[in-house]
DNA sequence: GCACTTCGGCAACACTGTTGCCAAAGTGGT
DNA sequence: ACCACTTTGGCAACAGTGTTGCCGAAGTGC
């Protein structure tokens, strides 16, 4: 570490409190006790901020005895990021602002065996849609796209049942066609970075509507509950002493920990853990669907026998979802007792087609066997795979890269 | 981060990369390409390490057609640390040195029902025993404890079948007892930090025997593999330009996991994830023993049905341990493939009854369903668990704090 | 013997967060 | 209305970080 990564550490830390403090913001004062830096140190850094207008004045604070603080609070609309979700069969794209939310979005079937080169196109076009527009500058561009791949390098591995894929240089190609840093990773733990990313934009009221001018395709499923009441921002002025729950999110007790489980024709797990997303020593962690559920039962294909994901893709096979609900429910149980997790977001075709059924089915199971029956929150993560994506390229300016 | 904090961290950057690359050394450039500073900072930074006796010279490298490059190592015997397991009915005290090798270790019965004021005094006394002696200066002392605990404030909380040491601020009390920092933490997190600490130990020849002189008790059985050969320290001079495998052993690839499965009255896990010890958003990750391994098995205490610990313990209770030992393997198996983990420990009484059926039994199940057939490893954690509390004692000397 | 490469120290430097000081802007008691 | 007190936050000088430019030392290879 040196002097300039220092500067950006504490940067993005004050950012990153800004952000979690939504629009109501936070005084200095405050930034320098969460941060640990002395009041002096966080007064040069806000005035950087300031002339980057990354960081805006709301107002003041009330009087706790002596001169009100002046708050201070994140300027969503002074950068975006775009997120893109190449599935197997469609891409979407969205362009979120600094609190994450989506500003505008586009969408469409993709063929994904027609080759990574025509994908490429799609993308472009994707981005360009969403992102083209007279607009504030690009941080980055995060790309999701079916495992295994090389999260460092940035190359697709092999996808099963498309071959051409395997060793593509996605994020370099793209880069080279974008301009832009461009993020690719594994859908799951998109998914798990759109989990993440809930808590964070929580603070922040829903993105006005003027900005969803050039959005192309309607809205998701969005990914559960919202703040829904919209206050604008820059209204949040005279707050009592005790502001910013949101940081505490952050920062009070342990570190939040999410998890995506996608049910699809195979089983997968993003593990957010931690403040960020949680890959094993070859990239390899998430492999949530031969967990080996019902003992000496049926054989998998992968050569165990009572695998989650035999179980599971069986019980949907004959039509009864709330069984293979059940099944997703015990073995996700299984998974936050070990790592202590805090909510559980699902996604795939399978939960596609029956959403309330598998957010009811396991939603149960994990209140019956969790400790804290009020934990894990379990939610659909409807789009959100292009959103959390987004939310990895927002990252690093956050000091989460 | 300010600039103090910034200095540490630089420091303890240069000190596991030297802990990491044995006796044998690195060159001030080699630190500089991987710790990312410039050849400038790391000259400075062990200048002020050398000056604390902490780095030495370690002889000069062969040439790569120019000057050789001096090559540096860590002194472990300049600072030690303590190391406490408290068990229900036993306790073991080791002091170990900087590169985690065992110099002097302490153990007898403990009688946990005594209460926290007797456990206290035993602890001073096996501390006493083992660090009272004319010897390098303390960094710290970690105490391992069963569970649960609040690994924050150092209290505990409420061990089954001893309602005397709720509550107990066990750390504060041998803090000030002890004068020295401590850190207490739950035995399953000693023991992941343990199979951690294999890693960076094993770049180190064994400790020599002279320093062997107060201990009072046999060596247990040892952590797994060990290097075997004890190459005297400060042999190592003029080794070719490729050195430093250890360190490539921290940085390469991803970061290195390590779990520790106990066995004992109950199952409990202690995961070691990205670097340092994994404890969850509220210090409840490494629940093992109720995961489900058998939908609508032997109805288990927690209220589930079929769960790892129900089916283990029946399968001991009836003397078949070789289904035991194949249960905890499934068990394993699925939390190896879920966190792609890189090493097993095996603890606890069950396991020390039968450790070759335990360690042949989850072996040969993690070996089937691994990915890898050549990993995880799997090993026996003997008496590792009071080298683990002191391997965290260590750890904030190398920035793993 | 010479050109070249690599290592590593010295001094001046740019920049970080910190300290000491002081003005501004409130509250609350008299 | 006045004054003592608290709290905020900026200005200037400062200590200490890693960095740059330069140079000598110590090897290799032609």
């Amino acid at each position: 570490m040196n002097l300039p990564a220092l500067r950006g550490h504490n940067e993005a830390l004050v950012l990153e409190l800004l952000r979690g403090a939504g629009p109501a913001g936070l005084g200095r004062t405050e930034l320098a006790a969460r941060t640990g830096l002395t009041p002096q140190a966080v007064s040069k850094i806000t005035a950087r901020l300031g002339a980057d207008g990354l960081v805006a004045e709301a107002g003041r604070a009330a009087s706790t005895g002596g001169k009100p603080r002046t708050l201070l609070r994140l300027v969503p609309d002074v950068r975006h990021a775009v997120g893109v979700h190449l599935d197997r069969d469609a891409l979407r794209a969205v362009r979120v602002d600094l609190a994450g939310r989506v500003v505008a979005e586009s969408g469409g079937p993709l063929d994904f065996a027609a080759g990574p080169e025509a994908a490429v196109e799609a993308v472009v076009r994707a981005v360009g849609r969403v992102g083209a527009h007279a607009g504030p500058p690009l941080v980055g561009v995060g790309v999701a796209a079916p495992g295994p791949l090389d999260h460092r390098a940035g190359v697709m591995g092999r996808v099963t049942g498309f071959p051409s894929w395997k060793g593509f240089p996605l994020k370099g190609v793209l880069e080279g066609r974008l301009g832009l840093p461009v993020l690719l990773d594994k859908d799951t733990n998109a998914g798990a970075a759109a989990a993440a990313g809930a808590w964070l934009r929580s603070t922040w009221p829903e993105a006005g509507a003027g900005a969803d001018a050039y959005a192309d395709a309607g809205r998701g499923a969005g990914a559960g509950a919202g703040a829904g009441v919209g206050v604008g921002p820059g209204a949040g002025a005279d707050v009592g002493p005790g502001v910013g729950a949101g940081g505490d999110v952050l920062l009070g007790g342990g570190p939040r920990t999410c998890v995506y489980l996608h049910v699809g024709t195979g089983l997968g797990a993003g593990l957010w853990l931690g403040g960020g997303v949680y890959r094993g020593a070859r990239s390899a962690a998430g492999e949530f669907g031969h967990q080996v559920l019902l003992l000496d039962g049926p054989p998998c294909r992968c050569g165990a026998r009572g695998c989650v994901e035999v179980l599971c893709l069986e019980a949907v096979a004959r039509g009864d979802l709330p069984a293979a609900a059940r099944i997703v429910g015990e073995a996700a149980a299984n998974l936050v007792a070990l790592l202590d997790v805090d909510r559980v977001l699902l996604g795939g075709r399978v939960v596609a087609a029956a959403p309330d059924v598998f957010v009811a089915g396991v939603g149960a199971v994990l209140a019956a066997r969790a400790l804290d029956p009020a934990r894990p929150v379990v939610a659909l993560a409807g789009a959100g795979v292009a959103e959390g994506a987004a939310e990895m390229a927002l990252a690093p300016l956050f000091g989460r890269g």
